[in-house]
DNA sequence: GTGAAAGCGCTAACAT
DNA sequence: ATGTTAGCGCTTTCAC
């Protein structure tokens, strides 16, 4: 492999000179860096990472630590990956992969200098790793965001506002009896934040709409779903509205309905929130709220970059959701719903 | 951060020693060992990765190259990519993310020395970056068999043999008349030798069974199965066996069927090649042929090891498909089936 | 069994 | 605008 020495003697300059022109950071005369361009690209020059960051204490390197418990929702975390890795991309970054079940993984990374910033993904309310968070040595990002943020920089999708969203289309369109089929019990057992600030958005907005809402958790699989459609019959009949927080139970819920005799949207109306691909291979279409993996994996690394970059202090940033499509959002059916009867004494 | 210096010191013996009683590359005596290790231990001390990549030439990281397009199989993906950081680790190497659309991303580790090894996966038939990585300098191990292997070293499922195990299972109940629910229109196109490999393995065993075997792509996605069951029944009536190599479509097939009053296993027999956990969200059990990720990406990592060991010469491993659950075969139907025929005349 | 010291290839003062 | 050079922290000869 060439080194910077067998470029600085093709161009006929110093060692100096090439790094210089090669990270732009003082001015070189035109000619001179054409002279470095062309040896380098001549003899096909790269720098030494290894050396490059003994001397200058940066790696280039962002360390990712993705979950791989059974149960997870590899597509979001997928999502997620992509985005941290083509955001870091944009930055000359790399992106180091680590496994969350290396408890040492970060400390090690940090402590060698492999990694000049650390992402963390899937922080749970009272997540354990939160102290090894804090005592890092390099900045961290952390996706999710734990009960105590103090000290700590954090991104997620605003699960509340998603819950609020969610409510609202359903109540605009008259729905007065709503349902979130929610988290299974070990993620509330867990204190999932989503999942509590889910079933807080959902509690807030149905308040204020004047609706009634029913919370109950779902097993993930489809059995899961038939269930928690049960349940919700039972527990709150003449029930028009769904929300399903709860993607592996979405089939499960579809199929509930459907041995029902309940159409959507025609009897009950439903939002989900969920991945667009789970979504799409549903044999119905499903209005969906999507957790935007991509983006908030990008603003991952733009908050590392600005941590690295000296300013910018620790915050946590909540993005935005949407809603996509109103495919499986209708009015509630006229006859037999208490919404029906409330709207004919309004009338 | 405290350096080798700082041990030594601390430690009362030379830097040479330190590292070498960390390395044990040389023979250290147990009271100095002891004394190292426990300096080691108050300092916190973690070598610099750059200064002994540097110092070493060996980054001890492998690269690997994770596809994102859309309609990836994400499940599939997250295995391998957890076999490969799982098995990198208990090898001391950690893991480097690059992205396929990162055209440059593997000539830039591996001239930069960021990493010793590359890992690449979901190599095509005809994969066109076959010949860049024919030529980089430093060893590949490809997951997915190209159709020329000369100098590459490759892992992947035996889908041949996955092919002629789901038909001898469905033969051997009884079935005459099969068919492979195989991959999309767009996947055969571009030769994905998964596809093919599949295709080859069923033909031959429905050959040498003496079974009619008709092969039909579906789309991806619920409408994809669903049609994908009325061609079959369409071109083969009586079909009673099943084959599908389309995660995607299965939710539809079995809908497909369903919709036709066909029940699974009483009248249609079903074999998935399919991740578990989709199988796990579908309304009634199905007969799995696992893609095991996880060994397979372990496996990946073995043949970098032993390239990076110097000895081992490329070569192609195809791991061996095992069949998990019998839930969703039987014999077919006595009635309308030639089989049951067959049976017959036989008897 | 241990130590001294020569690099590894680069960056970033400190020159001019 | 360019050159000289002292490290960065480690591994690994070579020497004892």
């Amino acid at each position: 492999m060439a080194t910077i020495d067998d470029v600085a003697r093709a161009a006929g300059v110093s060692v100096s000179t090439v790094s210089y022109a090669l990270s732009g950071k003082r001015p070189i005369s035109a000619a001179t860096r054409a002279r470095v361009e062309r040896a380098v690209r001549e003899l096909d020059y790269h720098a030494h990472a290894g050396a490059r960051a003994l001397a200058s204490s940066r790696s280039d390197v962002i360390a990712l630590v993705v979950p791989f418990r059974p149960g997870i929702n590899v597509q979001i975390i997928m999502q997620f990956v992509g985005g941290v890795v083509t955001a870091a991309r944009e930055h000359d970054h790399d992106v180091l992969l680590l496994t969350q079940d290396d408890p040492t993984g970060m400390a090690r990374v940090a402590g060698s200098s492999t990694a000049d910033a650390i992402v963390v993904m899937d922080i749970g309310s009272d997540d354990p790793r939160l102290p090894a968070l804090r005592a890092l040595t390099v900045p961290c990002v952390l996706i999710g965001v734990p009960d105590d943020t103090t000290g700590l920089a954090c991104v997620d999708l605003d699960f509340g506002a998603a819950g609020r969203l969610a409510v609202r289309e359903l109540a605009r369109r008259g729905h007065r009896r709503i349902a979130l089929v929610g988290a299974s019990q070990e993620e509330i057992a867990q204190h999932a934040n989503y999942a509590l600030r889910m079933r807080d958005g959902v509690r807030a907005q149905a308040g204020a709409e004047g609706v009634d809402a029913l919370l109950v958790p779902a097993a993930p699989g489809f059995a899961g779903g038939v269930d928690a459609v049960d349940k919700v019959l039972a527990q709150q009949p003449g029930t028009t509205g769904l929300v399903v927080h709860n993607e592996a139970a979405l089939g499960g819920v579809l199929a509930g309905l459907e041995r029902r005799g309940l159409r959507v949207p025609e009897d009950v109306s439903l939002v989900a929130v969920s991945p667009v691909d789970i979504a799409a291979a549903l044999p119905v279409p499903v209005s969906t709220i999507e957790v935007p993996g991509m983006r908030i994996g990008r603003t991952a690394v733009e908050m590392v970059m600005a941590r690295l970059g000296g300013d910018a202090v620790p915050e946590t940033r909540l993005v935005t959701p949407a809603l996509l499509g109103d495919e499986s959002l209708a009015a509630p059916p006229v006859t037999v719903t208490r919404a029906a009867a409330d709207d004919r004494v309004g009338a």
